[in-house]
RNA sequence: GCCCGGAUGGCGCAAUUGGCUGACGCGGUGGACUCAAAAUCCACUGUCCGUAAGGAUGUGCGGGUUCGAAUCCCGCUCCGGGCACCA
């Protein structure tokens, strides 16, 4: 914006742009130097001499989400909570806490890989490139930052620590007899002794060779290589984690298509955790929605497993079932097409002992005309060749395949087919069902689309169509010689038909989960290598004291992609051939061992870097336990973190991957608390108007005028969108423009005003001089416009504005402690606006309310404040100033007004005592002239006086 | 399809959780200052009727409970988010 010639003809002395400009770098500067919000830790290095006393006070830790540094730097709606969590930690700062507050960087990811592909920049300079101006960009918001603790993932010193924490998943098993994690080596040790015995086969320890302990051992780590299906991106040239899959089978970055496809992966046994994350949900000071997301990602559902026997065979197929009360309306079974005991089942011929004509239709476009091995050979194929996309794409038609086999219902003895079929999951439950098609969507449709018999087994309502009934009744067609079902309700049928099994021995009560095993291993470059070398037997953790196990130097980076399915997945660190072999004696002399070619999931870093801020200078250890333990201690503690702010979209990803490490890490003794994140805040997104020409470009929207609530530019009509702040919609406002513009201090107000804090809202530059002339007007409270001069004075503020300055302190406090900052600000406008009518009547400026409002708006408004209160005659910064108390017997009013009602509609309102009984207010109120008036010829059947609040005559 | 949120002036949003709807701010209108404009300051500003006093009406829609409903209950509509063949 271009400053108007006749600027000069302002008052000089008028806060706008240049004072605040002026005095924010000047403010800055000086917390810089004065180590402001350097928060001590109670011992080590992070305890310096300037600040030592604050150690003293308890500890509270003030989180934000870390940012990716992208290359585009910030936009207005990045640092939304930021300022949420600066203003925060301000206020409790006041309040008497050493308040830890920091700033690092996600800098692993996606982003600088491919710009380094692009340039053959290493992502590294880059990398420190976009921190530079991110850091630059967030020091001229006026944040405190203690700036000794914000780390970055892609430091060697940090990720060091991130590969040792792996290492300690690695080393690690999961004790089902005391459900926490133990290290490997006590398992080892009480194999090797006798007090434990393998529990996947027969054979006795000391018999196994070294190949088969390794073998097992390795397969009990909580890290550990599996074979499971994963999800296959070969446009990345990577695999992915279930949730970077959408819900269309593509992938999160990028949207390429994303196959099933059983590889060796690392994986995370996140699984033993299930139950624990979900519990410990319930102590958290989280969002219920965000608690409902999680919950319904690790999907926990209750039932019973049921072994089917194989006509013919002696296999049993065991199913996963939430219905087991509808176990005689199993009509039929199916396997997944990946399930390992199809190609067992599998006869050579077709049944011929079966109705030919249904036969037909049970073979169905797969089985015709070839032998069961072939048909369902045939549909394995097609199944795998689908990527999930393909699949959903198909209408939803269900497809499978006759097996050829039969299995015995347990209840009836009936012998039912066997299909397989790909709406059933290998990933879920045990990739087998049991198919009651009257009690399930699914199975009614398959077994419409296949002729397969359908049995209810609930009576549905009389009225009830041709369609399977999920609802509560009485058990219909459920009794044996030694179980009846029959007129129960469907959990009591449950809990019979559950005891039945187990007495029977053909099944038993069972727990599933949705979540799965965590995906841990990605085909890139710019990510933390594994601490792991490979021999002959399989994975050796890479020895502490060689870490950090750093990436090589390489000058081309790419990811071998493709758009074949088939291509198998290959790491760019492969071409590292000198560091992918390496020598090491790790106690039976030198031997070459290669390196493990994969890297870390960008959540690697995310996961515990709250755990680093704590003592990010260590080391010796990832963490100090004195110095956790100052930090984690105090009652109302709930995690580590005592408020964390950030968006939505981590609801699931990041917040569960970092539970998880966290109770590992306590388990292992390594951290205090249970939990990371004791309360959690979700911010809103700050969205911005977009617009269109009649071509549907997009084009500058700060060039748009408004007329008449249409919209122009150049004079052309354009059309008005809603969206995200984007470089493609045109559309982006920086806060750097924002404090060229107002100062940093307005734009902070003006995020914090625009709505509650967890709200999405528009953004709109137009609005922001409505903060801005609040801060001027109150500058103007505090100085001359004129001359510069000070204009506050040790004078008597009015009993009124007195009363409104303590009401607005107890609102301000509470309005801080509950982040509603729109309204706090509300509050202090008002008071601000009282103080001036004040001052226009009496020329003084009342030193007692000026100071007091200081205090209260200095988080909001940092630099403003700590200038005045300077100017004031203040040697010290206010930051650590205590935070103003309301004093009630100053609050109180005296006289309120209340409004009179006559039926419930407002006829008038009366002055009166607040105090004033309920007689009291009713005589006030019949008194006063309109309801006078109003009930004279009226007949007043009742009186309704709530205290303070209103009173209401019932007339007729 | 299932599960969560949400809907209040021209706009962003308040409302002590059942007690004056629209605090606070933007925008708009009028006025002061100015040669003029900008900036600043003051007043008004939900809608409809009325010159006014005043009245009617109003929190997405339709019902209900209550002396009294933005708030509670029932039934919808639209918008946003999450999950999605999870047995």
């Amino acid at each position: 914006m271009t400053v108007p010639e006749t600027v000069s003809a302002l008052p000089r002395y008028r806060y706008g742009a240049v004072i605040a400009n002026e005095i924010e770098r000047k403010w800055q500067d000086r917390w810089e130097a004065d180590k402001t919000f350097w928060a001590p830790n109670p011992a080590g290095s992070l305890l310096d001499d300037v600040n030592a006393e604050r150690a003293n006070l308890p500890g509270m830790f003030v989180l934000d989400m870390f940012p990716y540094p992208s290359g585009a730097g910030l936009h207005v709606g990045h640092p939304l909570g930021f300022i949420g969590t600066d203003v925060y930690s301000r206020f409790q700062r006041m309040n008497g806490h050493n308040v830890l507050h920091a700033m690092g960087f996600d800098s692993f990811g996606l982003p600088a890989e491919q710009y380094a592909v692009q340039t053959g920049q290493h992502p590294r300079i880059t990398t420190e490139a976009n921190v530079a101006t991110y850091r630059a960009q967030l020091r001229s918001l006026g944040f405190g930052y203690d700036p000794r603790r914000g780390i970055n993932t892609t430091d060697t010193d940090y990720y060091r620590w991130t590969q040792w924490i792996f290492l300690q998943i690695f080393n690690s098993f999961y004790d089902r007899a005391v459900d926490k994690a133990r290290p490997i080596q006590e398992l080892i040790h009480e194999l090797d002794t006798g007090t434990a015995t393998p529990d996947d086969s027969g054979v006795a320890w000391a018999q196994r060779n070294e190949t088969d302990r390794r073998r097992y051992i390795d397969s009990k780590r909580l890290a550990y290589i599996g074979e499971a299906p994963v999800n296959w991106c070969p446009g990345l040239g990577t695999v992915l984690a279930n949730e970077e899959v959408t819900a269309d089978g593509r992938s999160d970055r990028g949207n390429f298509p994303v196959y099933k496809r059983p590889l060796s992966q690392w994986m995370m046994r996140i699984t033993e955790y299930a139950d624990r994350l979900l519990d410990d949900l319930d102590g958290l000071d989280w969002t219920e929605s965000i608690k409902l997301m999680q919950r319904n990602w690790i999907g926990r559902s209750e039932g019973a497993e049921v072994d089917f026997g194989v006509v013919g065979h002696d296999a049993t197929i065991r199913v996963f079932t939430t219905r087991p009360d509808t176990l005689f309306g199993a009509t039929y079974m199916v396997l997944a097409p990946e399930h390992a005991l199809v190609d067992v089942i599998v006869p050579e011929q077709w049944p011929h002992d079966l109705n030919a004509g249904v036969l037909d239709s049970w073979r169905g476009r797969f089985g015709a005309n070839r032998s069961p091995k072939e048909a369902v050979d045939e549909y394995r194929m097609f199944a795998a060749s689908k990527s999930e996309v393909e699949r959903a794409s198909e209408g939803r038609e269900k497809t499978g395949v006759f097996t050829g086999a039969f299995a015995t219902n347990p209840t009836t003895g009936e012998a039912i087919p066997v299909f397989t079929a790909d709406y059933v999951l290998m990933g879920y439950g045990t990739g087998a069902i049991m198919s009651v098609p009257a009690q399930d969507d699914r199975d009614w449709e398959f077994a419409n689309a296949f002729d397969l018999p359908i049995v209810r087994t609930v009576r549905p309502p009389a009225d009830w169509p041709d369609e399977p009934f999920l609802g509560d009744g009485p058990a219909i067609n459920s009794a044996n010689d030694s179980v009846d079902l029959n007129g129960l309700g469907v959990s009591e049928a449950k809990h019979k038909i559950i005891d039945w099994l187990e007495r029977n021995g053909t099944g038993e009560r069972k727990v599933t989960f949705k979540l799965r095993d965590w995906l841990f291993s990605r085909q890139r470059y710019w990510g933390e290598p594994f601490p792991i070398i490979h021999d002959e037997h399989g994975p050796i953790a890479v020895p502490a004291d060689l870490l950090p196990v750093e990436l090589p130097a390489m000058s081309n980076f790419e990811p071998t992609t493709s758009d074949d399915p088939d291509t198998l997945p290959a790491p760019p660190l492969a071409r590292a051939a000198e560091w992918a072999i390496v020598e090491l004696d790790l106690g039976d002399g030198p031997k070459q061992y290669r390196r493990e070619l994969n890297t870390m999931p960008q959540w690697a870093g995310s996961c515990w870097y709250y755990l680093r801020y704590l003592d990010p200078t260590n080391h010796d250890a990832m963490l100090d336990r004195g110095t956790e333990n100052y930090w984690t201690s105090g009652e109302d503690k709930l995690g580590t973190v005592d408020l964390y702010v950030g968006g939505v979209e981590h609801a699931v990803l990041h917040l569960l991957y970092s539970r998880f490490w966290h109770k590992v890490l306590f388990d292992l003794g390594h951290v205090n608390t249970k939990e990371p994140f004791g309360r959690l805040f979700n911010q809103g997104y700050i969205q911005a108007y977009a617009f269109t020409d009649e071509r549907g470009m997009y084009v500058e929207a700060s060039q748009v005028a408004e007329r008449d609530g249409k919209f122009f530019y150049n004079d052309e009509p354009v059309n008005r969108e809603y969206g995200k702040i984007g470089k493609s919609l045109k559309n982006v406002v920086t806060p750097d423009e924002m404090c060229a513009e107002f100062g940093a201090d307005t734009f902070r107000m003006y995020e914090m005003f625009m709505g509650p804090l967890d709200a999405s809202r528009p953004w709109q530059t137009r609005d922001v001089v409505g903060v801005h002339r609040f801060l001027q007007r109150l500058w103007r409270n505090c100085v001359d416009e004129e001359t510069g001069v000070g204009r506050v004075a040790d004078v008597e503020p009015s009993i009124e504005l007195v009363g409104l300055l303590h009401r607005t302190i107890e609102a301000v406090r509470e309005d801080y402690a509950s982040l509603s900052f729109n309204t706090a600000i509300a509050r202090l406008f008002e008071l601000n606006n009282a103080l001036s009518r004040e001052i226009d009547a009496t020329h003084e400026s009342p030193r007692s309310v000026v100071e007091t409002t200081l205090l209260m708006l200095a988080p909001l408004a940092p630099h403003f404040c700590e200038e005045l209160w300077h100017r004031l005659g203040h040697e010290e910064s206010l930051a650590y100033e205590p935070f103003p108390v309301a004093d009630p017997a100053l609050s109180v009013q005296t006289t309120i007004e209340i409004p009179v009602q006559i039926n419930g509609k407002v006829r008038g309102a009366i002055q009166i005592a607040a105090d004033a009984s309920n007689e009291a207010i009713e005589q006030a109120a019949r008194a006063q002239q309109k309801v006078a008036a109003a009930l004279a010829d009226a007949q007043v059947r009742k009186v309704i006086v709530v205290p303070g609040r209103t009173i209401n005559f019932v007339v007729s």
